[in-house]
DNA sequence: TGGGTCATGTAACCTGTTACATGATTAG
DNA sequence: CTAATCATGTAACAGGTTACATGACCCA
């Protein structure tokens, strides 16, 4: 249940609405986490069920009001337990509908799977400009952070992402000119 | 829904009860889907309710009896459509629990960084080396299915299935010494 | 006057996880 | 004798997706 930990070390950064860390979740940890604006919504009411969170009501005049949430002693040792946690080795056996679709691809002809690769470059090349977009938020975020190292790893892990979508398109451009060979 | 595509690209192969699937599964889609047995007999009845498949109860006597599921035309038609759907951008944004860590990791020590990279490491070199024996399945599949050209995409896909672990893993490895000279 | 931002959700549904249940045969 | 293999699931719960609902203010 990473939705919750992830809510978590951004409300540990300071107190949130669910509007901004629905905008925050998208400006950052959206490349290896993506919610559902909803289910952003939903998790907070359990966690705050849970004892983990505080919620207080911001009246606001000109604009609708607010509900602003602050992480509790609770949910601060629940983060810090779950940052030195062994995961199994699942967790790096990541679900990719991309190698689903290529092992069935014998199916299909060679022209039709070189144009299938092509597809794919193109998504792993728009994922890396998103990617790169991170670095800018990076720099706007570290102002309102206490804890100066936290941008470190905020950078460390959209490198992990550039280097991860760079590989892929390096991948695919390979295993096109394979495709193109044997074709011949 | 790509559990469901998994099993019909499968079954698409030849007939095969439940418990085959499963095992096929974990032998070769595994590294890149996961799935519980629970979760494929519940997806077959399902699948069965659709029309995109029919099973036969097939009895025997030395062993519990079985039901052994086959793909309909209209199960065929489902995959092929699926093959070539064009899928959309966060078909190649995965959900990693690793980087949800590691962004998160400013509030540990460097110390305590370096050894969760390494032990991150350790998961990756076992995921590679999971990947490995897909190819000695892979030969063992090659037999048993018509389309002799399907092989060469199971090996494309656990390709690119290397191609990342080993990236991970010297990924890795340079941020260790990058985290180690900050360090000093 | 129309679209964007601010702000909150509910409901229904689908997919994934965990725990449990049963029982025969066969190989070491 | 005991552990693995064969073979099937159900139930409950957790997490993710899609569709829908409401309404004010502000800028072009």
């Amino acid at each position: 249940m990473s939705l919750k930990h992830g809510l978590l070390g951004l409300l540990n950064y300071g107190k949130m609405t669910g509007y901004e860390l629905d905008k925050a979740f998208k400006e950052s940890l959206n490349f290896f986490w993506q919610a559902q604006t909803s289910q952003i919504y939903r998790e907070l009411s359990t966690m705050e069920k849970s004892g983990w969170l505080v919620s207080e009501i911001v009246i606001q005049s000109d604009k609708p009001n607010k509900k602003l949430y602050s992480i509790t002693e609770m949910g601060e040792k629940e983060l810090s337990r779950w940052l030195v946690e062994n995961g199994s080795i699942d967790e790096v056996q990541a679900r990719s509908i991309f190698l689903m679709r290529l092992f069935f691809s014998g199916e299909k002809s060679v022209e039709q799977n070189i144009s299938m690769l092509k597809k794919y470059r193109e998504k792993f090349e728009a994922a890396l400009s998103e990617v790169a977009k991170v670095g800018a938020y990076t720099e706007h975020y570290r102002q309102l952070v206490d804890n100066k190292q936290s941008a470190v790893y905020w950078e460390l892990a959209a490198d992990f992402g550039k280097s991860y979508y760079l590989t892929s398109i390096e991948w695919i451009s390979r295993t096109i000119k394979r495709l193109e060979g044997e074709r011949v």
